[in-house]
DNA sequence: GTTAGTGCAAACCTTTTGCAGCTCT
DNA sequence: AGAGCTGCAAAAGGTTTGCACTAAC
């Protein structure tokens, strides 16, 4: 079990486990989700009502020293806070949609490749790789593409560029 | 030049091009570095001595809306700021020591095919990619060999681990 | 019994916002 | 002239720290 895993790492490293950590690990190890700490903590506060959310950002920057969780941003969708997964997972991409904030994880062999060609290009020594990727997805293309339109002001007598036409870019 | 490019794609949009903007605009084109706010804030204060933090930071997301910059964290190393690159460039990792806070670029087809794989496998619309590699350099391998050996507090007697060695991650 | 870990309050750092005045075009 | 931008001060996140108390081993 995934969580059992986790602990023993902890365990052989003398780290404590107490009360808090077991229903942290549980939370991070568990939910494939990817959780910011306010999350993290609410969670966590249903089971503990007593915990405090600096026990949550102590536990987490301890699990990602040891290198149990990654930290992620997700492109900052959403503000500056920060989300968490456990290390457990094959390395993967995450892949974030602009409009609606949905993640998919992608799991490729450029990524391998890429660590590998870093480690003999540079002889860097990996220990994390972190890939985020930023657009839209399927559903919102279209969905955009609308809204684009409607903002569009009514035209008259548009002011063309005087140059080439912007890129879409 | 650099500079002219993107002052040119603003100016196409309707931007105005401020004595502030152009000051912050050729600091960030020009410079290959990857400066934080506070970093630009200052080369932009010799020049300007009046110009104010928040217009750098208001500077900023404008480019970053319009696509004209990248940001980055480059794994945190150095606190919870962001860093900031024209995206004149070509696609490229940042792999970042962590150590000794060097920051490498690495251009390679990884990155094209990692793209490609997302957006034929998801249908999604790429904006913006980031991969940052988080490890030790070259030279800090030895050194940081040396500084755990260092550490290692002497040996009284070790308290053998129950199971197996812990990982030496 | 020790020492690491917790909770609480307060500090800290980075970034955003409201608003009056200034300045590009 | 007028919309867009700037500077200033103040607020708003998100995260860390100091310290006395508590609990895991």
């Amino acid at each position: 079990m995934a969580a059992d895993s986790t602990e023993g790492s902890l365990k052989q490293r003398g780290v404590r486990l107490t009360r808090q950590r077991q229903i942290l690990l549980e939370l991070i190890d568990r939910t494939g989700a990817h959780l910011d700490v306010e999350q993290l903590y609410r969670m966590a506060k249903e089971r503990d009502p007593k915990i405090n959310r600096v026990t949550v950002y102590r536990t987490l920057n301890m699990l990602k020293a040891g290198g149990l969780v990654d930290e992620l941003d997700l492109m900052h969708y959403g503000g500056d806070q920060h989300y968490y997964e456990t290390r457990l997972k094959q390395e993967h991409a995450h892949v974030i949609c602009l409009r609606c904030g949905r993640v998919e994880e992608f799991f490729g062999e450029p990524l391998q490749r890429l660590r590998k060609q870093i480690e003999s290009h540079f002889g860097f020594q990996v220990m994390v790789a972190r890939t985020e990727v930023g657009g839209y997805c399927a559903h919102c293309q279209t969905l955009r593409a609308r809204e684009i339109e409607a903002m569009r002001p009514p035209v008259k007598a548009a002011p063309r560029a005087r140059r080439a036409p912007a890129r879409t870019e």
